[in-house]
DNA sequence: TAAATATGTGCAAACGATTGTATTTTGGCA
DNA sequence: TGCCAAAATACAATCGTTTGCACATATTTA
């Protein structure tokens, strides 16, 4: 079906080194051949096959992901998707393909993070994970396979990563309350098992420190999960020992959107609304809530596209940036006021 | 790095045809050679390299994906990253690879098709479109290059397909309303120039007209967009003319979670909540939205499945199945009483 | 005018598998 | 012992490129 490099040669009247020469466009092929040759390649609508190429290059010039689905945010959280589109912009622009597959455990992304690298299908890896310790990251590290990470790795050395500064998003979202004239400010985390969690919950005690605003007990929940459940759970506590006597924050700040669904929903069913409430990860949820919450969007298609672009790069040996820190961004809408 | 099958064969002591030939379990080797290969295929921890066995084989393996950013509701819709998971199911269930690439336009989809197929670089492509006259459509077939499509296209013939079946969806959700004794339902219809728009149209109407109720004109709004603002204004209009001394629906049929969050939006506006409203697509949004919304489920990750499905046994020449109609189903909650 | 240097092309060996065909080995039987 | 068929394995071509090196021709220099 397809024309090959040799059809194109006979045509041409040249050996099919001369129309490879051609292609690449190699100074040591005269003018006039090149234009014959080219002629050629139009007239049988000729493209290079893909896999011989690779075979003959030892490179595939393709990259793999590898995502998880334990996830249960991969459907609430766009994160993804826009994650996705970013990689694959990076990728196109420099003829990368992306190859993905979606994997139930741990075990599963390493069984094909060895599949990859193991039968030479892709040239590189984005890991789509922040389990600390994690296998595949040790193993692709072994045989030193190129890859890079979103999300930054517990071990950084010799690591290509991408990442938001997470403290200083917390931090960031701390001030803007403080400076609104908010002081008693609440804070509810994440897992600290993950990096993530550890740097929002820094950020925001060291925006609180530097301010002077004094840091109470009760209002602090450091260790948590991210889910809505969570952030009422963690509510339905704060105003329970205000109504016992306590005193009460006058803002809330939680790591994620659905931690802020949680909280506003307590708020509701106490017929609360004075109390300002951040999200985190600015989801079409937290857009379409009533008050539309104000969230920190960390631009995941960016996160996506250094991503491809520190491993690309390394990869062709462009350039040495290891990481990118990629700046989230406040959006400021009602539910912090 | 890697061993590669004439190592092999050098420790095993036999030829490199043999080897391959071990690997494929062809019975022509004998048991005793067998067990020599395998344990050097072990000792060597070799894997076959997948590039050279493509072109050996003019296979690859892999399937590509052309998918595309214009879709708005890329973020807000989970439809996308439960579609992928479900190719991505099959795909690995039977050795496949998958490739994605986002486009921003018909041009660009084009243009990594033709780069797909004329580089050979995939066996076989999935198309996220329900463009009518979708040019990707009529390259592919022209060139009889192995595709599948994720929503009906305008002619099925000698075309893989999977879909909902968006008649009979709406006509579930309006024979829901009916036997919760509606008899005044009103419909939001999105763009007719999609098939999936015509269908649940088609639908509704059947459902309206079998069990004998009055289609009220002023309350069907047959062309659309999926957008919340348009929700919004149809069901502005709706209100306003029961204002002026019309009649009032007690339910509205909607063609999307976006659609219906308007609607709600504007019944809010107005304080009422005496009127029941369907969403589609069963988007988080409308789970968190309150009243949580009653709502289509699609099954996205089915449709992705059998996507694959179809595709890939085409492709494998394994059955002739040419298209899955996979069910939508109804998911009730609090807003349609 | 011969030698030295550019300049442009072609040859052939990779890359790492698969597979049709040829060849060797084995075993049975006369 | 010799012959033949069957079983097991090896050989070599092939898939479609790339690329180092050799070779031929054109151009300059002594």
């Amino acid at each position: 079906m397809g024309a090959t490099i040799n059809d194109v040669a006979k045509r041409a009247g040249v050996s099919a080194s001369t129309v490879s020469r051609v292609l690449s466009d190699n100074p040591r092929i005269s003018e006039e051949t090149k234009q014959r040759v080219r002629k050629a390649v139009e007239e049988l609508n000729y493209y290079p096959n893909a896999i011989a190429r690779s075979l003959a290059n030892c490179a595939t010039k393709t990259i793999g992901l590898i995502l998880n689905t334990e996830a249960e945010s991969l459907k609430r959280n766009p994160f993804f998707i826009e994650a996705l589109t970013g990689i694959s912009i990076y990728a196109q622009e420099n003829g990368y393909n992306v190859m993905f597959a979606f994997n139930k455990s741990e075990e599963e992304d390493l069984n094909i993070a060895m599949r990859y690298v193991s039968s030479r299908s892709v040239d590189g890896i984005i890991l789509f994970t922040s389990r600390t310790n994690d296998k595949c990251i040790s193993f692709l590290k072994k045989k030193k396979f190129p890859f890079s990470v979103i999300g930054r790795p517990d071990e950084i050395k010799g690591v290509l990563w991408v990442d938001n500064d997470n403290f200083q998003a917390t931090y960031q979202v701390t001030d803007y309350l403080i400076s609104k004239g908010h002081t008693a400010i609440s804070f509810i985390g994440g897992p600290l098992g993950h990096n993530v969690s550890k740097d929002r919950l820094e950020g925001f005690k060291r925006a609180m420190s530097i301010h002077g605003v004094p840091l109470e007990k009760t209002f602090l929940f450091e260790n948590g999960d991210f889910s809505d459940d969570f952030g009422y759970e963690c509510m339905m506590k704060i105003i329970s020992a205000w109504e016992a006597g306590q005193n009460k924050p006058t803002a809330v700040v939680t790591c994620d959107d659905m931690q802020a669904l949680g909280v506003l929903k307590a708020m509701q069913e106490k017929g609360l609304s004075d109390i300002a409430v951040t999200g985190f990860n600015n989801t079409p949820l937290g857009m379409y809530q009533s008050p539309k919450l104000t969230s920190v969007d960390v631009n995941a298609d960016k996160l996506g596209f250094y991503a491809a672009k520190v491993l690309i790069d390394f990869i062709e040996r462009k350039e040495a940036t290891t990481h990118y820190i990629v700046p989230t961004n406040l959006v400021e809408r009602e539910s912090a006021f």
